[in-house]
DNA sequence: GCCAACGTTGGC
DNA sequence: GCCAACGTTGGC
């Protein structure tokens, strides 16, 4: 079981959506080492971090669960697309590009700002708060995935050792 | 809109 | 394989 944060700019998509969807497709993905994670290292019942990037202010905004694991993710074949790969397409090479699925577990009764986890002494070593971060999937570890659902107050973390409770949320 | 960080591309 | 040019991400 590993935990993750993955990012989205609300504007293209963001948790709200998700809390209308209940379940998606996290397509568009075009970078080598976020392919890697969700390809190789993700797997069903793994835990991820929605994070909102390029908002008014950037931050965690709520928490996801894998359903499905990596599988092609055709957006980069479609023409019609706008994450449509032409490079890998005109160069007629198999679409190199994975999505998983995810479902919400919870939208956080408040989000978590960038700035307050900089802040934080607990949350030392969290990859989005270095400087210049830009992976659009990062691994987190197990302590600050905690720290930060307990800053959202988080229901899903206060019930984590009831899961039939769980199972209503 | 600016710009720092950093990934990718392509000439050599 | 080096590295300059270029493109993208994403905070501010």
């Amino acid at each position: 079981m590993q935990y993750w944060l993955m990012k989205s700019e609300p504007s293209v998509y963001g948790i709200d959506d998700l809390v209308r969807d209940g379940v998606t497709g996290w397509e568009g993905v075009r970078n080598y080492q976020a392919r890697n994670f969700m390809r190789d290292e993700m797997k069903a019942g793994d835990l991820a971090l929605f994070y909102h990037s390029n908002a008014n202010p950037p931050g965690v905004a709520g928490v996801m669960r894998v359903v499905r694991e990596a599988y092609p993710d055709d957006t980069a074949e479609q023409t019609s697309s706008p994450y449509y790969d032409t490079k890998t397409m005109r160069a007629g090479k198999s679409n190199p590009w994975v999505r998983v699925d995810l479902e919400l577990v919870e939208k956080f009764a408040r989000e978590v700002s960038l700035a307050e986890l900089r802040e934080d002494a607990r949350l030392e070593g969290l990859m989005v708060t270095r400087k210049g971060s830009r992976l659009s999937i990062q691994p987190v570890e197990k302590k600050h995935f905690l720290h930060i659902c307990r800053l959202g107050k988080s229901r899903f973390l206060s019930c984590a050792g009831f899961p039939k409770l769980c199972l209503l949320l």
